[in-house]
DNA sequence: GTCACTCTACTCGGATACCTGGTGTCCGAGTACATCCGG
DNA sequence: CCGGATGTACTCGGACACCAGGTATCCGAGTAGAGTGAC
């Protein structure tokens, strides 16, 4: 059970994103060289937060990703399940219905109880970081960090 | 984010195995018809529950496996650790220290706040797994359902 | 009848190919800006 | 000096190879039990 390297890139990128002033973008060669990352993946990986509506892109000179909507209203697991899909990672192909030891149909009216189980889980993980946003991110940092953040990312420009 | 498909079959078996009478035993080979699965494979994925000390084995006719220790002392935790191993998906390659955007080691002391939230998360998710244990689940099951599994798991010895 | 030995058949255990999905890369379409020219 | 057209450079967007890890399979080592023969 692995997420996507890129996860850790976009969770960072998005609260990057989130210390801009607001109207201006940041282009995706800026946020790879801000972290150092191989930028034609990252902007394959930041289009699909595009295709979530969690950011909006613009093309030509100045323009860049910027964020879709407040960042109080992105969590990370708007952000995890953009990049990974919203699937749960354990999938009951239903097993107790083959083999010598099969269930008739009228014996699994009920749900498989270890597919219930495992979605519980599931759902504890989402509830946690659907409790967290990205505005509740930048709470917790210094109030000097967005201006530092916005001058290392103009650097390149 | 995916778990391996053989977790499903891995805990459906360890059920399945606390099933049985104290003493007696279930061969890869049986569990594989009773559930209509790959043999082999499934052998080897029993192997790392071994590895784990959740079942032992024991060669020769009338071998196979049985349960290492009580049934309420074998976790959902412990079978999907023991299968895909105890990392957290969510790896922080601490990104923030690299790049033109990079953090001096002296303001790296607390850890990356991303990284927390997300440890956070899989917490959740591993104190909702080792919240049930087999015999939680054998509880909910009919009490005439252990009879019936030992009956159509020795069909084929 | 009892004991020891042998033999068999069955079990687990690890080493070996295959294939899907994430990783990494590239080039093309579209657009906002700056420039240049004419009025 | 001002307006418009043009050109350019920069942006995103999707399509194409590469490689690791789970999936599937096989054969070999070891052992418990049954059978057989001698005593």
């Amino acid at each position: 059970m692995k997420l996507p390297v890129s996860t850790e890139w976009l969770l960072h990128s998005v609260a990057t994103l989130a210390q801009l002033e607001p109207g201006t973008t940041a282009s995706a060669a800026q946020l790879a060289q801000y972290y150092d990352l191989p930028a034609p993946y990252l902007a394959k990986q930041l289009q699909a937060l595009v295709r979530a509506g969690l950011l909006s892109a613009t093309t030509g000179p100045r323009g860049g990703f910027r964020l879709a909507r407040q960042a109080s209203a992105i969590t990370f697991l708007d952000i995890v399940e953009a990049v990974d899909g919203a699937a749960s990672p354990y999938e009951c192909r239903e097993i107790r219905r083959q083999g010598r030891g099969a269930f008739a149909p009228e014996e699994c009216r009920t749900p498989c109880l270890i597919a219930t189980k495992m979605a519980a889980a599931h759902e504890a993980w989402r509830r946690s970081l659907a409790g967290v946003s990205i505005a509740d991110l930048l709470a917790e940092i210094p109030p000097s960090a967005p201006a530092r953040t916005r001058s290392r990312l103009a650097g390149t420009r």
